[in-house]
DNA sequence: TTCATACCATGAAGGTACTACATCATTACC
DNA sequence: GGTAATGATGTAGTACCTTCATGGTATGAA
């Protein structure tokens, strides 16, 4: 049985998601919500709506995530300028350098994992896997549109 | 900010997790049962000891999950020969051929992602995924030798 | 042969990540 | 100004995972 490049890039998946959880066990800190606060780095503030979108996960999930981020001191509920039904969850100071770091960490990973590729060959790997990407990312929304 | 090769393989990884997911939803299959089921077709019966550290969980976990699948009609557990401790784990019949298509289906996902990719680019990519998945296994084992 | 030790599976208890459904407050619209 | 949608959360439940404790079995040394 031949290991197909698909198999490969599970493999990696696997192995930065197992890494993950390793390296935050015993901080209070999870991939989920590690998660959470690497979308409000990228994006600010938000609602938790908009959160739950963003992770595509239930809006009652994201209470939860949040409430265990605000007891960790990593993120806090602000009121709404607009609207009194909603809240801005937002990064602490703290939790900003965290994250800041952690991409800074990110991008020298990846750096790191791309110089095993033959120096010939990078410019193609990036684009083999960016196409790959997109075009899984097709075939899925197609799956699930199909579904609905 | 740029989208890393990282960021991209990451991408994959969870496209392709969710998914799974939503393709078993309803079935009584979830994907840590599959990966039961994806050992078993792969190395053949085996005790949940060995089940354990081929999927690198607790061996308590898996009793749980030889309970759902053999409830579900997908294993059943037969007296190890020479060890009455220990209970070997197999495959029904029509699991085998369940994960048979899977197999195929896999096969074929993956040919159809390399399709995406430029043809004179392909042997690259696949030696250049390869490469970035061997390199990521060595820093996480190197991580989880630091920690111990 | 017997006794200590290691090992396999599982019971008990607990944590995290998710879900659906119901509820309550607030907002938006006709 | 009343009705319908929306934002957050309570309740209840499932799946996956853990550690620790227990009972049965194997193994090797005295």
């Amino acid at each position: 049985m031949n290991v197909t490049i698909l198999d490969r890039l599970l493999q990696i998946g696997e192995l930065f998601q197992h890494d993950m959880a390793r390296a935050f066990a015993g901080t209070g800190l999870t991939s989920a919500r590690v998660r959470v606060l690497w979308v409000l780095q990228h994006s600010g503030p938000m609602t938790q709506q908009a959160l739950a979108s963003a992770l595509e996960v239930s809006p009652r999930n994201v209470t939860g995530l949040v409430d265990a981020l605000e007891a960790s001191g990593h993120v806090h509920r602000a009121p709404h300028p607009n609207d009194r039904r909603a809240v801005l969850v937002e990064l602490s100071a703290t939790a900003e350098q965290t994250m800041a770091q952690m991409q800074r960490d990110h991008a020298a990973l990846s750096a790191t994992l791309l110089d095993a590729v033959d120096p010939g060959e990078r410019a193609a790997v990036e684009r083999g896997v960016a196409a790959i990407a997109d075009r899984l990312a097709v075939l899925v929304a197609e799956a699930r549109e199909a579904e609905s």
